[in-house]
This record gives structure tokens, sequence and C-alpha cells, in this order.
DNA sequence: CTCATTATTGATACTTGATATCAATTAGGC
DNA sequence: GCCTAATTGATATCAAGTATCAATAATGAG
């Protein structure tokens, strides 16, 4: 879409889910405030644990619906289970730092171009992409000076 | 396909255990074998299931120590398990179609360009980067001429 | 070649992440 | 308040992958 422009877009997730006609409702609204909180990214297993009084299969639904309505971001962890992040920004990429865990949000306009460049190469049609860049944090590099 | 120089590498995938210091056997054998025969990318389980002389444990076992020993790659793949597929290039990344699943490798310039101008825009110390491209490739094109 | 040592195998049990089932409950309109 | 459809959540189940460990195979020494 936009190159330099980053468009901000929904943040409120109660709302996100009830633009998909879905009720307002208890559990849904305390798995919502509960992404809202924690501004880290996490997984659907530590939100289960940080909710306990919300069962697991609503919690596991609930995240599906944000994803669905495009108010979360599902990353995939290699070796491990997705994280979720808020999108905050309409099409962007991710920073996952290797020692912590810490997922950040960027998006530059060359990723943009590169694909319209790479549409000569490849033998297909391009429908979409990912990207993520693994990073070590600031707040890592600075604990790990002495110590490891 | 590549732009630029495209070193490739280590192809023989039992030489590529034999170089981590791990023993010749029928079991490693037959996985290797059949891993460079299907050119496809796969997953663990379609391979459990081509290789029912082999045991599943032994199956993932020698996939780990193929990916550790950076022949073959593993990918990501959000809704399902990683597929893998054979690393033929040096640095590169994959192309993905989204309705057969087919995986090709492509190497581009402007990635590794890319990499050094976010150096500025991040928070922190670039360590790698991943980058899947969601395609519909020209057999799926051709293939859907009316239908769907 | 035979033995001893060590790596390897694979059946099985288990773990983890996630989904399906379905009776009980809740939300929202009338 | 009542009705109906949506929602919940305990439970069972599924799927991918790992741990265990006795049996087996590969290698080196003699």
């Amino acid at each position: 879409m936009a190159s330099g422009i980053a468009i901000t877009v929904e943040v409120d997730l109660i709302t996100a889910l009830e633009d998909q006609g879905l009720r307002r409702t208890y559990a849904r609204s305390a798995v919502a405030t509960r992404i809202e909180s924690v501004s880290e990214a996490f997984t659907a297993e530590q939100l289960c644990r940080d909710l306990p009084e919300v069962g697991r299969a609503t919690v596991y639904r609930t995240i599906r619906h944000l994803v669905d309505a495009g108010a979360l971001c599902k990353l995939p962890i290699l070796d491990g289970a997705p994280m979720y992040s808020i999108a905050r920004v309409e099409h962007h990429h991710h920073t996952i730092c290797s020692k912590c865990g810490a997922v950040g949000e960027f998006r530059h306009s060359t990723v943009e171009r590169l694909m319209r460049s790479l549409e000569k190469e490849i033998d297909g049609e391009i429908v979409g992409h990912r990207m993520e860049i693994f990073i070590t944090c600031n707040q890592c590099l600075s604990s790990t000076n002495g110590g490891e």
C-alpha cells in the first residue's frame, strides 16, 4: 500500500471482536484486556496461565478470532509455539530478540520495493511475504557486557 | 534463478552426516537417499510415512542432524508442521506456493543491502533474518484458469 | 576373525500445543 | 421475564515431537 507512511490501525481488541459480529462477553473482555496490558508478545499458553479463570478453549478461540480480525499478528517461532503481538501498523515486519524473545515492529519502504523487483525473478505470482529480523536487543546487549 | 553469485554447497546428505562425526548406518542412508530423491520440500511426518522401515525417532533425529549440519533448511509453516528442503545455496530465501505448497529457493542482493540499511532503524544488533515469499506458482496459475 | 566398546536404533510412553465435543450457561432482543 | 442463539469450559482427543532404554549394529584393537 503506502510506502513511507505508517498507517496506524484499530488497537481496541474488544471492538475488533465486536466488528466481527461477536458478542462482548466476560471471557473475551478478560482476554482482550490482558493482551492489551502486556505490552510484550506472548504465547497462547502464557495467556492461559495468566487467565486461569478463562478456559483454555476460549483463550485459544479468542486469539484465533483476533488474528482473523487482523488485530493480532501470529509469528512463527521455529522451535516452539507461535507468538502473538498486537498489530499496530498496517503492514509491517518483526524483530525478535534471540536472547530474551522481545518482539518489535518495523516498516521499511525498501521491503516493498524489493518485492516488486523480485517479481521478475520468481516463477509465479507473489501473493504475500513474511520477514523476521533476529536481533540482540539493546537491553540484552547492555546486560551481557561482562557476563555470560 | 538467482542473481549475483549463488554459491552451491554440499548436497550429499550422507557425507554431511559423516562430517559431523556420525556413523553411516542403514537407517541414516535410507533417510538421506529418500530426501535426495524427493525433489520437493517435505515434513517429518511425510518422511516417516515414506520410510516405514525406519523408526520415527530415527527419522526425526536424522532430520535434526541434517539441519544442524546446515544441509537442510527448516521452514516455519504457520498452521502446520515445519517443512524441510535441501540447502543448495549458501544463503537464500524461500518461495512457498500457497496452493500446492511447493518450495523454491532464491537469492537476491537487495536483501543483504536491506539488512544493512535496516541496521540504523533497529534498536539492537542484527544477528540474522528470515524471509519467505508466498506465491501462486506457475503450475497452479495455469491449472486454475477456469476453475475455482 | 572375535571380542569389547560405543553409537545407534526403534518400540513405547510421554509431553506439549491445540482442537472437537457437548451439556450447561449467558447475552441480547422482544 | 422469556426465548433463542451464541458462548463457555471441562473433558477427551489429536498431532507433532521428544525421552527412555533394552536390543542391536558399527568400529577398532588384538
